[in-house]
DNA sequence: GAATAAACCGCATAAATATTCATTTTGTTA
DNA sequence: TAACAAAATGAATATTTATGCGGTTTATTC
């Protein structure tokens, strides 16, 4: 039975927007599940869905996505060694590497995927990072300098 | 002050596991922003974080994921069939094409001559096209997103 | 089938998060 | 600067979510 529910649940939020577990709980019983908001709950851990905010300002459950495999991706020692110096302008972040080197650098800011990054380009030495605002590029900033210094 | 502190946000819960709004309140405390778990439940409102659940089957807050601001297609056009995503950021657009294609996009996107358009350049996957102002550039984004659904 | 263990789940409640309302702070215009 | 409007925030509280505990079902082994 609990296999059969998780099922719907994970039917249910890609159909609709739910915001809540009690609106979860509505669904499933209209879908003949009659359970409690405990259990819900406990499904919800055991499923990894995440509840974001969408773009109204209001909240929704999702499936599980690259959200949180991509976080746990970090640098490798040695692209942290290939660069010379990290800035930043309005939204945009120049990182200087050695000759060469820039597109394997680009590469791995790649592969941490940030969602406060909207892109990156590599020519030889140079790499320019878009990130969404200010704000973005003066944190992604100071991640990756904190990320050369403690290599 | 409200924006230092989200950005300070950002940067905690980039660098920490944070799971709770409590938690969030102590680093932020730590770091002399002194709110309230209400003021923290609206910053993260405004910054679209989510709250995932992790591997462990605790609780982590992570910046919006791309993929839910991104147009991923795939399409059968000429040009637009390579274009993988469009996005934006102030006067940025970012277009992610498949591998060794972006010079090929880009020369079509500088032959349709937008007044919106500064100018582009293009690595081997990544065009970064900067326009005018904030404002062209959600045109820009826009129109390329729509080239690609009409195809 | 009986005995035992493990998984499942509801109830009640604790814990965490969102929101209302009143106040303060900040920004704008004259 | 004064007067006003808008934004930001805290305190209190409502809403939502997580969990301890005990009962029940399900699975396993004899």
């Amino acid at each position: 039975m609990k296999n059969k529910r998780q099922g719907k649940i994970l039917e249910l939020i890609s159909l609709h927007d739910i915001g809540t577990q009690e609106m979860l709980m509505e669904k499933l019983r209209d879908s003949g599940f009659d359970v409690t908001q405990a259990t819900i709950s406990r499904d919800i851990r055991e499923l990894k869905l995440a509840r974001v905010v969408t773009g109204k300002g209001s909240y929704k459950y999702l499936p599980p996505n690259v959200s949180e495999s991509t976080v746990s991706v970090k640098f490798n020692g040695a692209l942290t060694e290939s660069i010379i110096s990290v800035d930043s302008a309005v939204n945009i972040v120049v990182i200087k590497t050695y000759p060469g080197l820039a597109q394997a650098v680009a590469t791995g800011i790649d592969a941490v995927e940030n969602s406060m990054i909207v892109g990156c380009i590599a020519g030889d030495d140079t790499i320019m990072v878009v990130t969404r605002d200010e704000k973005s590029a003066a944190v992604v900033s100071q991640n990756i300098k904190k990320m050369i210094k403690t290599v």
